[in-house]
DNA sequence: AATAAATATTAGTAGTATCTAAAATAATGT
DNA sequence: ACATTATTTTAGATACTACTAATATTTATT
């Protein structure tokens, strides 16, 4: 059984992994988890012999296959719980992740056989994350950068990057949402600030908020 | 904020206030929490300084008002998550108490205020204990344990006292469930055992069986 | 009241998870 | 190639929780 600081560091490592190719840097999951390099290397090493990662002195480390099926287990529950808080406990989106942090280090698998049951099997969290089957796997999803996209092209909205909570409540005021038809109207050249349309309405936004939209184009 | 080892103490010695009067005694508590009277003596001597319980050497300890708030709102909460787990998600009423366990110390009050809603304000837990309010208040209910009947009294299961696995099964085994009408056929007066009827069946239990279980008499 | 037994506390140790400060290694720029 | 900077690791300290063994206190027994 892993503890609660174990399972925090394997979930940020699969993370990692996703953008940094060939071995995630001790500063990076330092940075990402808000604690000191040196607390990391203290952690990393001893899951190195757990045997859940591998790690080679100021090389970085890379979670072995059972690190992988772990973190992922925790991810899944930490998404199935955010889609209870949202579809059955009504949450705003928003709010929902710090609590999904302390919901996904409960123990019991009946609990969230059950749980998913009766959510009906949902492939996706509130915030359009692909929710990992029981055995770790995950369904590749083709989704485009809101940013990606040229004038002229559409398509609909399924999920957010970054999902704080002031960028959620920034969507939310723009009646962007998971579902919401978006078409491009215009995009700048020098800055990648875009005129989309969201519905019926027009709307200006930077890039920085075209980079953390995902779209399903068609 | 208060650490889960803390709660537990707390929750732990609320329950065993009831039973002794005037001071729970160290050993009491080591023994419902299967721990050590040192650690025991360690954790209590911490929390006599956040000045959650008053401690006296040798003497015992007692819960301040602040203490008993935060152990009934953990009660409250642990009974609140078995609510769900029964109501909800269909689990036997014999396997939701340790998984509670776990989730009674999840923090947000938001999460269990919108729990308690969805579950439509319940007054009791699947074992039929009283849920305190958010205000930590428990109301007092009259019930009765079987054992405490004669012949040709009869009641409405209301209630168990211990609510161990196998208590439960037994109780399964045969029918017995909150809610069940249960009359006394006859008691032998040297060892309390008892033949009852429960609905249309007949059976004879033990004294051990009877202690645990509450009735509300009419 | 003295002795024995039960109960409770203290002292010292260990495991977990963090931190700061110092040292080691790697990467970068001239 | 060498100096500077950035990154990473180690050493040593702290907080938390629980343990064993030794000591102190209370309670029960004769
Ligand atoms: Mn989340
Ligand atoms: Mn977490
Ligand atoms: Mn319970
Ligand atoms: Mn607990």
């Amino acid at each position: 059984m892993y503890s609660l600081a174990e399972e925090n560091y394997l979930k940020t490592i699969f993370h990692l992994e996703k953008e940094c190719e060939g071995g995630v840097s001790t500063n990076a999951i330092a940075v990402k988890m808000d604690t000191k390099p040196s607390s990391v290397t203290d952690m990393v090493q001893k899951l190195a012999e757990k045997e859940v990662l591998l790690y080679k002195k100021y090389k970085g480390t890379q979670l072995t296959k059972t690190g992988k099926k772990i973190a992922a287990n925790v991810i899944r529950k930490h998404r199935l719980w955010e889609v209870f808080l949202v579809e059955i406990l009504n949450f705003p989106w928003d709010e929902v992740h710090e609590i999904a942090e302390q919901l996904e280090h409960v123990k019991s698998d009946e609990l969230i056989s059950r749980l998913d049951k009766y959510l009906d099997f949902p492939d996706f969290d509130p915030h359009g994350d692909p929710i990992p089957d029981k055995h770790g796997k995950i369904k590749p999803s083709e989704k485009k950068l809101l940013s990606d996209l040229e004038k002229n092209q559409r398509g609909i909205c399924v999920g957010v990057k970054e999902s704080n909570s002031e960028f959620l409540q920034y969507l939310d005021k723009r009646k962007i949402a998971i579902g919401s038809k978006i078409k491009v109207l215009g995009k700048e050249f020098f800055d990648g600030s875009m005129m989309i349309q969201v519905g019926r309405n027009q709307l200006f936004i930077s890039k920085i908020i075209a980079d953390n939209i995902y779209l399903k184009t068609n």
